[in-house]
DNA sequence: ATGGTCGATCGTCGA
């Protein structure tokens, strides 16, 4: 099974991108973040005529996130528990096949270190951390996939000094990330590339669109893929779509994927 | 130099 995860950046004005990276690399399981429209405008006959079943969560404008899946989709879960005011389109969950979990996540960009949307954001990072808590304790085949707006360490950026205590380095934020790793999670690229075994620079999945910054590879790796035991059991190989950020009108993530061995 | 480049939507916010 191959499972992977985009930040689109607008569902609708990437159909023809998403189109072409499905029939190129036909993953079974695709999460995707930053739709950017409500339910009502998202491209789902063109999806299903691809050969997905779709489930969304829509918001008008931003954030916006789905599954699309070659098998059923069963029990859906279209809200992150933990704040029952917050109504973002950051988070979708559903049952996959009859048998593996997933989850498509946008946490919250946070802005500016200190801000109110960065308090925001690691408050999403608690609400997570809780919820994958009780997740794993059923002890599925469990992937939890998206945008985390994070870059773990420093071997995740392109120039670590221009990014000390910098949003998507801070040491809260990284703090947030590394509570989901210490429940058990595994993150499918580190786990199958260690830091001190690659090249780094080729793992980056996303380029500010500004200053050129994918034609100088500066780029940071803050979508990520992290898999239960069950899952880190399966799993047989892992990578980044990156040529797909240097097409036509591109998002500014490039696609990560992972296949897990199914019996 | 507090900029730059996108997308949604149509003046301005969010990233």
């Amino acid at each position: 099974m191959k499972i992977a995860s985009w930040n689109i950046n607008s569902v609708r004005a990437r159909l023809e991108n998403l189109a072409t990276w499905l029939r190129e690399t036909e993953p079974d399981v695709v999460l995707l973040q930053e739709t950017k429209c409500i339910e009502d405008q998202f491209p789902r006959e063109a999806l299903e005529d691809l050969g997905y079943t779709v489930a969304v969560k829509g918001q008008k404008s931003y954030n916006g996130v789905a599954i699309l899946s070659k098998f059923s989709i069963e029990d859906v879960v279209t809200h992150l528990p933990g704040d029952l005011e917050d109504l973002e389109a950051r988070y979708i969950e559903a049952v996959v096949g009859g048998k593996t979990r997933v989850a498509s996540l946008y946490v919250p960009n946070g802005q500016d270190v200190g801000t109110e949307k960065y308090l925001y954001k690691l408050r999403f990072f608690k609400r997570l951390y809780d919820h994958f808590q009780r997740l794993l304790s059923h002890r599925e085949t469990l992937i939890v996939g998206g945008d985390y707006n994070v870059a773990p360490a420093d071997s995740d950026v392109y120039d670590p000094s221009l990014f000390q205590s910098r949003l998507l380095v801070s040491p809260e934020e990284r703090a947030g990330f590394r509570s989901l790793l210490n429940l058990g999670l595994v993150d499918a690229i580190r786990a199958l590339y260690p830091e001190h075994n690659v090249d780094n620079s080729t793992l980056y999945t996303w380029w500010d669109y500004r200053q050129g910054s994918f034609a100088k590879n500066n780029g940071l790796r803050i979508d990520h893929l992290l898999l239960s035991p069950e899952a880190t059991d399966k799993l047989s190989s892992a990578g980044v779509d990156r040529v797909f950020r240097g097409q036509l009108k591109p998002s500014d993530h490039a696609p990560v994927w992972c296949t897990l061995n199914m019996p």
